[in-house]
DNA sequence: AATTAGGCTGCAATCGTTTGCATAGATTAC
DNA sequence: GTAATCTATGCAAACGATTGCAGCCTAATT
C-alpha cells in the first residue's frame, strides 16, 4: 500500500491507535455526556493526544449516525431589506456560541422557492428551522410543525399560536406613536399599513384602530389604507390616494419606514412639506433614516436581539422538543425626530 | 421488532427493495454520473418508485462517501454594513442554482474568530469558501491555499496573485471620480483613504496618487489622508485633520461612502456647505446615500453581481481544482447627485 | 458452435462516529 | 473463599450512501 501525499486530518481511529485505546474509547471521552464512563488517567493521555495529531470530529460521520448535525436552517425573505442583516447577524452569532452554524437561505419573496429550500434543509438534516418571512397563514409554517422539525419564527409570526415567535410589539409601538401625534395635538390622523397577510401588517393596523379610539383620535375610513406591500412606491402611491379623498389630515402614520419614506416622495411632489404641512412616523428605525430630509420620527426595533433570542429559543427546543411554544415580545422605543411636529392652524 | 411511530423519511435500501433491486442500482440512476451504466427501462421504473416513495438523498451519508457536501463556506466581517447583503445573495443564489448551500459567518471582523470559523467550516467538509473579509497580507488566506481548500475572495483581495478574487475595479472608479471632479475644475483636491492593510483602501490610494497626477491635479501630500476603518467618525475626524492643516482645496475624494458621510458631518460642525464650498465624492453607492443632503456623487460598485461571480468561479475551481487563479475585476460606474459642483471662485 | 466481448446488475467494503452489549478485572459483601 | 456488584474498556453493528470488482447474460465474432 502507498502512503497517499496529501496529508489527511486525523480521524477517531488514527488517535486510537496513537493512544492505545479502541475508537469507542476516544469517542467515549470527547464526547461529554460519556466523558464521566472513562477513567481520568486514560482520559487525560487520550485528549492530549487527540490535539497532538490536530484531531477534529467529522460532523457528517457524528451526524450521520446520531442525527444531529448541530446545523439550523435560516430562511430570510430578502436580505437587502435593512431589517434582517441585524436578525441574521443576532442568530448566527448566537447558534456559533454553542457550536451550531447557520445555513442560510434568501428566498427573495417567492413561496415556492421557500417550499423547496425547506425540503432542501431538512433533506440535509438541520436540527431546526429559523423562518423571518412566514404569512399569516402559512401552510409552510403548517408542514414544518407536521414533521416535528424545531422551529421558530422571527419578526413575522402566524395566526396559530401553536409556534414559536420572537416578534416586536406592534401593538406598543403604535401606541407609543398614535400617542405621540395626540400629545402634539394631532387629530386627523391618517394611516397607511402593510400587508394584511402579514402578522405585522395586520397587527398595527388592528393596532391603530384600536388605540387611536382610546386616544380620541377621529376615526376616518377613508384615511386608513393599507398598501400591497412594503415598499417605497407603494407608500407613495398610498399618500396620493389620501390626498385624492379630499379629507383633511395633519398627519400620517405608516406602519413601516418604507411607506414613509414613500410619503415623503409623494409629499414633494404636490408641493407640501414635513413636518410643517403634514407629519409622517415610521416604523423599523432603518439605517440612516435618521439622515433623510427631514429626519425620520419611527420606532426602534431591537433586530439583534430579535435574532439572538429566536436562536435561542430554537436552541431550547432542539434540546427538548416538547418545550411549550412561547410568542416572545419585544419592545419597540419611539425615536423623535424631525418629521413630526405641532400641527400647523 | 416494533414499527417506530414516526414516520421516517425513506433511505436508499427501501427504495431498492421495493423496486425489486439492490440499493447500488438506485444509486448509480439517482446519480447523473453513473445513471447510463443502468439500463432504460429499469432506471425509469426506479425514479418513479424513487419519487413515488418521496426519497431524497441523505446529503451526510452521501458526502461522508464521497467528501464532498455540496456546502460552501461564507465568511463576512459585517453583515450589517450593506455592501455584504447584495453579494452574500449573489453568493447564495448562484449556489442554490447549482445544489449547493451557503453556510454564513459573521466574523465580527475579528482575526481570531476568522480563525475559528475557518476551522469549524473545514472541519465540516465545505467544499470550498469564499472570504468577503480579506486583508492584504492573510495568513488565513495563505493556511487555505496550503490545505488545498478551494478559496475566493470577493470584495477584497490580496497582494499575492495567486488566488481567485472578484473584486472592483478600484483604479477605475478613482480615475472616473478624480476625472468629473477636474472636469467641474477642481484643481485642489484633498483625498481621505481606508485603511491601508485592505486591498481597496491600498489600490484607491495608489490610484489617486497616479490619476491625480495625471489629470493635472496638484497633488499635495497634506492633503492625503488615510483613515484607519471604514466608518462615518473616521471620515469626520479625518475631514478636520484636513481642515486644520490650514491648505486650501474645494473638494474631497473619500474612498468609501461612509467616509463621505463623515465629512458631511464635519461640515456641518464647521459651518460649511456641500457642494457651495466643499464637494464630496464617495465609493460604493450604498442604499439611500440618493437621500442625503445633499445626495451623494460616488461609485456605484455591482455588488450582487460580484457575489454572483465569486459563488460561479468556486464552483469551477471546486470541480477542478486546478483551475489557474484567476482575478476579476468588475466595473464601477460614476453616479453623480448633489455634492459635486463647479468650485465657488 | 465455441469463444470473446460487452453491457447490466449485484456484492461487499468503505467513509468516520456512536452506542448497546459483553467482558475482564477490581471491589465489596457474605 | 466464593459470589455478587461495579467500573472501565473493547467489540461490533449500525447510520445511508458510493464504487471497484466480480459475475451473469446476451450478442457478436470467427
Amino acid at each position: 500500500m502507498i502512503h497517499s501525499m496529501v496529508k489527511i486530518r486525523a480521524n477517531i481511529k488514527d488517535v486510537a491507535s496513537r493512544a492505545g485505546v479502541h475508537p469507542s474509547t476516544v469517542s467515549r471521552v470527547l464526547n461529554p455526556a460519556t466523558r464521566s464512563m472513562v477513567s481520568d488517567g486514560l482520559a487525560q493521555k487520550i485528549i492530549r493526544t487527540a490535539d497532538e495529531m490536530g484531531y477534529r470530529r467529522n460532523p457528517l460521520a457524528s451526524g450521520l449516525r446520531t442525527r444531529r448535525t448541530f446545523t439550523v436552517g435560516v430562511i430570510i425573505p430578502d436580505l437587502t431589506n435593512p431589517v434582517f442583516p441585524p436578525i441574521v447577524r443576532g442568530v448566527e452569532h448566537t447558534l456559533d456560541s454553542q457550536g451550531y452554524i447557520a445555513i442560510l437561505a434568501d428566498s427573495g419573496n417567492k413561496q415556492r422557492s421557500e417550499q423547496a429550500l425547506i425540503e432542501n434543509m431538512t433533506a440535509r438534516q438541520v436540527d431546526g428551522l429559523i423562518l423571518a418571512a412566514a404569512n399569516r397563514k402559512d401552510p409552510l409554517v403548517d408542514r414544518c410543525i407536521d414533521q416535528g422539525i424545531p422551529l421558530v419564527l422571527v419578526n413575522r409570526t402566524v395566526d396559530k399560536h401553536n409556534v414559536t415567535a420572537v416578534i416586536n410589539d406592534d401593538e406598543l409601538g403604535i401606541d407609543l406613536a398614535v400617542g405621540h401625534l395626540a400629545e402634539l395635538g394631532h387629530r386627523q390622523i391618517a394611516y397607511i399599513g402593510g400587508p394584511q397577510r402579514t402578522s405585522t401588517g395586520y397587527a398595527r393596523y388592528r393596532a391603530f384602530l384600536k388605540t387611536a379610539k382610546k386616544a380620541g383620535i377621529t376615526i376616518d375610513r377613508d384615511l386608513i389604507t393599507n398598501a400591497r406591500e412594503y415598499s417605497e412606491p407603494a407608500g407613495q402611491s398610498s399618500f396620493h390616494e389620501l390626498i385624492k379623498t379630499g379629507k383633511h389630515f395633519t398627519a400620517v402614520l405608516a406602519a413601516n419606514d418604507l411607506l414613509a419614506l414613500g410619503c415623503y416622495d409623494a409629499l414633494e411632489e404636490l408641493g407640501m412639506r414635513c413636518p410643517e404641512d403634514i407629519s409622517v412616523t415610521g416604523f423599523n428605525d432603518m439605517p440612516y433614516v435618521d439622515r433623510f430630509v427631514p429626519p425620520l420620527t419611527t420606532l426602534h426595533i431591537p433586530h439583534d436581539e430579535l435574532g439572538v433570542q429566536a436562536a435561542m429559543l430554537l436552541l431550547e427546543r432542539i434540546q427538548n422538543p416538547d418545550t411549550p411554544t412561547k410568542q416572545l415580545r419585544l419592545e419597540p422605543r419611539l425615536v423623535v425626530r424631525g418629521s413630526t411636529a405641532v400641527p400647523s392652524a
